[in-house]
RNA sequence: GCCCAGGUGGCGUAAUUGGUAAACGCGGCGGCUUGAGGAGCCGUGCCUUUAUAGGCGUGCGGGUUCGAGUCCCGCCCUGGGCACCA
């Protein structure tokens, strides 16, 4: 039993009149009842109350103006939500609530990103199918958010796991396909040996398998790729036009990572061919003294007839190709690599004669896969160049000592010193570019070799194309056949969706490849070009398929004709707010704003929306256990809703996670704090019965200022996402009501209900009701504070002597100078500390301060 | 190594952007109320002192300023991201 049940046993004959247990609460139970509120049974009475009016329905084409307010929809694991996955939902339910109460006409929808490798995996351990599992898991997600009384449109609810939104992802898939987005090569993907499959570059994490942890292996299959770096230009520029949090924007900057440069040709001794190097500092040509080609480079094909150590190489890259990028990685400082005897290469700077090498510190996906090695302005040419003895030519001299790096690797070559200096500078040993700074240098070296055509400018991006199979069951089959003539062909459209078969065998087969592929009857169907016999695709779409474009089906979820009606997405796109977790920045959030500009290209969303998808995107923090360590169920120290629920309440639950500490920041759980929110919310309940029963028309004046000063708060905090002050301010305004109980007037106790109602529906429908209001509070127009009221008429002056406080003073607001002078200098303490000294300089600011410089 | 965020009482944190440091809540201690407390209310940063009063206090060291949690320079620590990207 959890300590809280053992306190629901001393509460239970309080919240059950007439069945009281024990005789201690017998006596003031009229009194409890008052004082405290039944959370079970106000909140369940509500929860049904919205369900049955369908308050919360989003309305097409109202004529009110519309918000979209968006929660990342949730993988329905076996496990259900805790309580920190709750937070972000209650966040936005109180913008959401807030905002209908404004009078926007809002969507705020929820459903379920079900396909995925969880359910999967339960299903080869249990032989549950995952649709069934997917069933349970959902129905228990569901009601877990209905018992926390969010206010979504449940009418709008979608699954990724339905034919009937899958055919559109499938869909979307032959649009890409069709545009040249899609393709399907032979590449090395990262191989999990764990989870069997192939992993997006995005999904591993320090050479391991995000979500088993095993070590990532290097292996090579054919798979389905999408060209998202043909949009990484538009993606960059995209983030200029959206209101997303400064780190969201860098993370994602860095991630597509573009770089400016130039592409060099260095012709071969002997031959025509031409090695095309990147680099982004061709001012440092000059002191390039030798090239270097990534193992995998198809150039080295070319110039094998002349390599007279062609063994050696061939060694060299065989084993380059069995290491894994984490092997590759971990020898960043002994840098391996092998010279093509026989061939030289000529520096068209300096026309000298250079050596080439294999190393597989270049990496073939950057860049041409091939760099000029600058030993004395790079650090790991610098390494690889002192293994193999290569000539080090220092060409940039540093502007300023300063610049200088301050742990320099020093090298003894040729009688002096030299360091790896890798900042800009002056030119140095570069012929008749000597003098010149870096940026300058770097054009007119580009314009010098461009007039022979040896270098252009050259832009290259970090991002990759995305791996979009997996060899697996539970997702989305790609909708594609292979026909023996016609090669891959898609399905044609009338025909998706292509329907996920029911296998028996859950498990990937021995040679890696989907449950699908020993399905027959499925794979066998006839090509729809030439009518010929032909196979189907047995990989299915990688987790992420369905979430690309879930918040356009959310505009028009039950379409069987189109993925949306255009009109539909016209009136409710964009999201205005999109809030998701910190670790989807350089997955789901790119991924599904490079689909949605592809939608927008090719004309399936209006083009007279923006072609950005998200408005406004914010963040929040994980919740952590008791303690600060994560939440975890091996760890057996996950909250559940449930729990806390039970001990005291949606309205305490959803209050204190927005009362525990900022949003966007990972704090730690704490029961006790928990309790605070209820002795909070049970002082509402009790002055609100107070209030009930002997309401006053009107309030006092400084309970008014002060309630005003709360609605501009509370009003303000929220839209900021400053959650945390908005309830402490909540909170002050109920200690200064304790303190005047009499105080406040039927208008601004309806107004305090009001501004409460976002944190604490249920609580405040239930006194709204006992105003004698039939509607919903929900129905209500969000108050505006009165500028003039919120004026503080008295303020206190701080009167400091050299800047320390020394004497406070009661004063009208507005005073002048010369008047608080007055007054302060009245003052016994200021008179005491001032004694005889004389007042250099006064230093006044309104309202707030006075000091006297002495 | 690089980029981002942060370091404030016993704890979670707040501070109108340079102007009363610690609002709000938790916990401990002390008190009040009560037949009782499991409810409610008041006090409580630390040190000297009965109180008054004073001193010290926002990671560390400097600086700017009448005045710094906030600005500048240099460090240290924690969390997150990226990492042979030419």
């Amino acid at each position: 039993m959890e300590p809280g049940e053992i306190f629901n046993l001393f509460l239970a004959p309080i919240f059950l009149p007439g069945k009281t247990g024990f005789c201690f609460a017998k006596k003031s139970k009229n009194d409890k009842i008052r004082n405290m509120y039944n959370p079970q049974k106000v909140e369940r009475k509500w929860q049904r109350f919205w369900e049955r009016e369908g308050i919360f329905r989003a309305k097409d084409f109202s004529k009110k103006p519309k918000k979209y307010i968006l929660v990342e929809f949730p993988y329905p694991s076996g496990e259900g939500l805790h309580v920190g996955h709750c937070r972000p939902y209650i966040a936005l339910d109180v913008v959401a609530r807030k905002r209908r109460m404004e009078g926007f006409n809002v969507l705020f929808p929820m459903g379920w990103d079900a396909f995925g490798l969880p359910t999967e995996n339960y299903a080869i351990k249990t032989g549950v199918h995952p649709r069934i599992a997917t069933r349970k898991n959902t129905a228990f997600f569901k009601r877990q958010q209905k018992s926390i009384g969010l206010s979504f449109d449940w009418t709008r609810e979608i699954n990724t796991t339905d034919p009937a939104y899958y055919k559109w992802t499938q869909w979307i898939f032959l649009q890409l396909f069709k545009k040249g987005l899609a393709y399907k090569t032979k590449m090395p993907i990262n191989w999990c040996p764990g989870c069997k499959i192939g992993l997006a570059n995005e999904e591993v994490v320090e050479g391991h398998c995000e979500r088993c942890g095993k070590k990532v292996e290097r292996k090579e299959k054919e798979q389905w790729m999408l060209k998202i770096t043909r949009y990484a230009e538009k993606l960059l520029k995209g983030l200029d036009k959206v209101d997303y949090p400064e780190r969201v924007k860098t993370l994602q900057r860095d991630w597509i990572g573009k770089s400016e440069g130039n592409e060099i040709k260095f012709p071969i001794t002997n031959s025509q061919i031409l090695i095309n190097v990147f680099t982004t500092r061709i001012d440092t040509i000059f002191g390039a003294t030798y090239l270097v080609l990534a193992p995998e480079n198809p150039i080295i094909e070319e110039l094998k007839p002349q390599v007279k150590n062609l063994k050696a190489v061939e060694r060299y890259i065989e084993k380059a190709k069995r290491k894994t990028e984490r092997e590759r990685i971990s020898e960043v400082k002994e840098k391996t690599g092998v010279r093509l005897g026989g061939i030289k290469a000529i520096n068209p700077a300096t026309g000298k004669e250079i050596p080439i090498f294999v190393a597989d510190y270049v990496l073939i996906h950057y860049g041409t896969g091939a760099i000029m090695g600058v030993p004395a302005h790079d650090e790991r040419d610098f390494d690889f160049a002192r293994t193999y003895n290569l000539p080090i030519i220092e060409v940039i001299k540093a502007d300023k000592e300063k610049d200088l790096p301050k742990r320099a690797s020093l090298v003894v070559s040729g009688g002096g010193s030299q360091r790896v200096y890798e900042g800009e500078g002056v030119l140095i040993n570069s012929g008749r570019f000597n003098g010149m700074g870096s940026a300058k240098a770097r054009e007119r070296i580009n314009d010098f070799l461009a007039k022979n055509g040896m270098a252009e400018k050259a832009v290259y991006y970090k991002l990759r194309d995305w791996i979009f199979s997996r060899q697996r069951y539970w997702g989305e089959p790609i909708p594609m056949i292979k026909c023996e003539k016609c090669s891959w062909q898609p399905v044609a459209e009338k025909d998706l969706p292509v329907k996920l078969p029911n296998v028996k065998e859950y498990k990937p087969t021995e040679k890696g490849e989907s449950p699908l592929a020993k399905i027959e009857y499925w794979i066998k169907t006839k090509c729809p070009r030439c009518q010929g016999e032909a196979k189907r695709e047995t990989d299915v779409m990688p987790n992420w398929a369905g979430s690309n474009w879930y918040y356009l089906r959310y505009c028009d979820p039950q379409n069987a004709q189109k993925l949306a009606d255009p009109k539909k997405l016209l009136y409710w796109m964009p999201v205005d707010w999109y809030n998701g977790g910190m670790e989807h920045t350089t997955l789901h959030l790119l991924y599904s704003r490079f689909i949605y500009k592809f939608l927008w290209d090719i004309g399936i969303v209006p083009k007279s929306l923006g072609s950005e998808p998200y408005k406004k995107r914010t963040s929040h923090g994980i919740v952590l256990g008791e303690g600060g360590i994560k939440m975890s169920k091996s760890r057996g120290n996950v909250i559940t809703p449930e729990r806390v629920i039970r001990q005291y309440g949606t309205d305490t639950l959803r209050t204190y996670e927005m009362f525990m500490g900022p949003f966007i920041q990972a704090i730690a759980w704490d029961t006790k704090g928990v309790r605070g929110v209820k002795r909070f919310l049970d002082k509402v309940w009790r002055l609100s019965n107070q209030f009930l029963r002997s309401s006053k028309p009107k309030s006092s004046p400084n309970l008014k200022k002060i309630l005003h000063q709360t609605i501009k708060k509370v009003s303000e905090d929220i839209e900021n996402m400053k959650f945390n002050t908005a309830v402490s301010s909540l909170m002050e305004f109920s200690n200064a009501w304790q303190e005047n109980k009499k105080g406040l007037g039927k208008t601004d106790f309806k107004n305090f209900l009001k501004i409460l109602s976002p944190f604490v529906p249920h609580v405040t429908e239930e006194l709204w009701q006992k105003l004698g209001y039939k509607r919903s509070i929900f129905f209500q127009k969000w108050p505006k504070y009165d500028e003039r009221l919120i004026k503080e008429e008295k303020i206190t002056l701080i009167v400091q002597i050299n800047g320390k406080v020394r004497d406070k003073i009661e004063v009208e607001s507005g005073i002048f100078q010369s008047e608080a002078k007055k007054i302060a200098l009245k003052s016994p303490k200021i008179k005491k500390w001032l004694g005889a000294k004389k007042i250099k300089k006064t230093i006044f600011v309104k309202d707030k301060l006075i000091n006297f410089v002495v």
